[in-house]
RNA sequence: CGCGGAGUAGAGCAGUCUGGUAGCUCGUCGGGCCCAUAACCCGGAGGUCGGUGGUUCAAAUCCGCCCUCCGCAACCA
């Protein structure tokens, strides 16, 4: 059965503007996406926005406009960086779109019905900051919100609860049953110790206190409150409890199908907690992996509109284009971990992989091809009779292993640097092979060995790189001269090139003079 | 003692789970090559692995204590 693939970002909330730490995540998310469509697997990549809540209708109301009218323009924001970004998401969530509210409100008729969710009224320690209650152990002696730690106060407020304690078990199995249902595992850790361990209250899934939400069908005074509403983004968007639930189906009820939250630290209680008991509530599957990636930060440390260190991506997608961007941001940062977002090293990676690696090989192989061979591509053959041969054969067989297995990992990084390699080893061999010396030679076997594994060598970097190099890499392929459609099937085709007219145009990525490069970007940043 | 992450060559990181010649990328210095985008290839220098005490034949790696930095609280993945 052929397999396939569903991948979800965070909704972000918009409340400002997006800025370089949610394109490093959404990036991410299309780079997996693309592998899986490049590999066959039916995709599905679905983004979008979380519109409802007290700070968008404050923000709204700040603004003279209604929150409908606020969020509209701001989602025509985010939609128009991820087209910058060459996102390829299948679909745009809003959380205000009638097919979400309706899955919504059914849902929460259903809980209600089975008794998932009843009416109480909760006393407790309530920050009104973050719209959340929290226990007498959670708040400390102080009485401070562990979220945001300001004053909390004892507040009693008509709320419909979810009834945590049912599923509780049931999360507890999750977690021991799937080792990689949240990674990295730090992150299931610090669920376990904050929130299970001292005791998990039950989460309060409806407001009074604001209505700009999903108002309780059975209660409209009630609003339905943020995680309730938000999390089901990933199913609503799939048709769920709707008149056309094909998708759904394809999707989310598939065995098939890997099933992957791609999320910040901030919203992993979300989803590593209330998500799945929602789902069992349902009796619905799980997903198969909830990955928690990690922040891009500045010298300055987190990037906040405080500090005004926050980074507009669109400058530099101007200034360097989406491929470098994209290389980027999959590359530099370790998935999983913090990074750091520097001028130099933005500049270093770009010239390194990008410049020196894969474009000055594809231009010295093409100048090469023209040189001997006026341009066309000879007979792909190997040199029994020289090591090297066998050596970059085995690396380039290798690499598209290693990329493969990473990638089935979410590892973009490491599935990156093994991409690499090909181009490293190939440019290593030039020297090793010495084809200027070789033309001299009257059996030109050896020459055309070296010539066709290089052009073989570019040919599989573009197709594995593809998926980060949305341009770049249909732009090494036709200066290979082939068509620029990328097909992973002939992959390990040596023959693909065989009697090709080449087509050698400027370098793929000029290098970048770093000095003044730096410069542009430090004034980018400080545009705040 | 709020929770969590981190401290390894000039910079950024891996290695720590499963102790045993300290590694990668970049920079730097020297050499090579000439097909190429001052690129590419080879080699050298540079680290008492935050500190301290302990376990051990042996510790970056395991255990104890201490120090420093960062994130989680303000619009913020």
């Amino acid at each position: 059965m052929k397999k396939s693939f569903y991948i979800t970002t965070p909704i972000y909330y918009p409340s400002a503007k997006l800025h370089i730490g949610h394109a490093y995540c959404t990036t991410l998310c299309d780079v997996l996406a693309r592998y899986h469509r490049l590999k066959g697997d039916d995709t599905y990549f679905l983004t979008g926005s979380d519109e409802h809540g007290m700070k968008i209708e404050k923000n709204a109301a700040l603004n003279n406009k209604s929150p409908q009218e606020f969020v509209d323009e701001i989602v025509v924001g985010f939609k128009k960086l991820w087209k910058a970004l060459d996102i390829s998401n299948d679909d745009y969530i809003r959380t205000t779109e009638k097919r979400h509210v309706e899955t919504v409100q059914k849902i929460f008729s259903y809980f209600l019905k089975n008794n998932d969710i009843y009416l109480g009224e909760y006393e407790g320690w309530y920050c009104k900051e973050c719209e959340a209650f929290w226990t007498d152990i959670q708040v400390g002696e102080e009485h401070l919100c562990p979220d945001c730690h300001r004053p909390v106060s004892k507040a009693k407020e008509e709320a419909y609860f979810f009834k945590t304690s049912k599923y509780l078990d049931d999360l507890l199995k999750i977690y021991d049953s799937n080792e990689k249902f949240i990674t990295p595992e730090s992150r299931k850790n610090e669920m376990i110790n904050t929130f299970i361990k001292p005791g998990l209250e039950d989460l309060c899934v409806s407001r009074t206190s604001f209505s700009w939400g999903i108002p309780v069908k059975e209660n409209p005074k009630h609003v339905i409150y943020v995680w309730l509403d938000a999390l089901v983004n990933y199913i609503s968007a799939l048709g769920y409890l709707q008149k056309d639930d094909t998708l759904f189906k394809k999707f989310w009820l598939n065995d098939n199908c890997e099933k992957v939250h791609v999320l910040g630290a901030d919203i992993t209680r979300f989803h590593a907690i209330y998500w799945p008991m929602f789902l069992k509530a349902l009796n619905l599957p799980l997903p198969n992996r909830e990955f928690v990636h990690g922040l891009l930060m500045t010298k300055d440390g987190k990037m906040s509109k405080s500090k005004g260190n926050t980074i507009d991506p669109y400058p530099l997608i101007e200034e360097y284009g989406v491929d470098a961007v994209r290389y980027y941001l999959a590359r530099e940062v370790n998935f999983g971990s913090d990074g750091q977002f520097t001028p130099e090293q933005f500049v270093e990676r770009i010239n390194m992989d990008l410049a020196n690696n894969i474009g000055n090989l594809l231009n010295r192989t093409l100048s090469m091809i023209n040189k001997y061979y006026d341009g066309v591509i000879p007979q792909f053959i190997s040199n029994i009779n020289n090591p090297y041969d066998s050596d970059l054969d085995q690396t380039i067989i290798n690499s598209v292993k290693e990329y493969e297995e990473c990638l089935n990992d979410l590892r973009v990084t490491d599935a990156l640097i093994a991409a690499t390699k090909i181009g490293a080893r190939a440019n290593k061999y030039i020297d090793e092979t010495t084809p200027w010396v070789l033309a001299k030679q009257e059996d030109k076997t050896p020459l055309q060995s070296v010539m066709t594994h290089l052009a073989y060598s570019l040919y599989v970097s573009a197709v594995l790189l593809s998926i980060v190099l949305t341009r770049k890499s249909k732009e090494i392929l036709l200066q290979l001269g082939l068509d620029g459609n990328i097909n992973y099937e002939t992959i390990l085709n040596q023959h693909i090139l065989d009697n090709v007219k080449i087509n050698k145009g400027l370098p793929l990525f000029p290098r970048l003079d770093e000095t003044i490069e730096v410069e542009k970007i430090k004034q980018m940043m400080n545009i705040k």
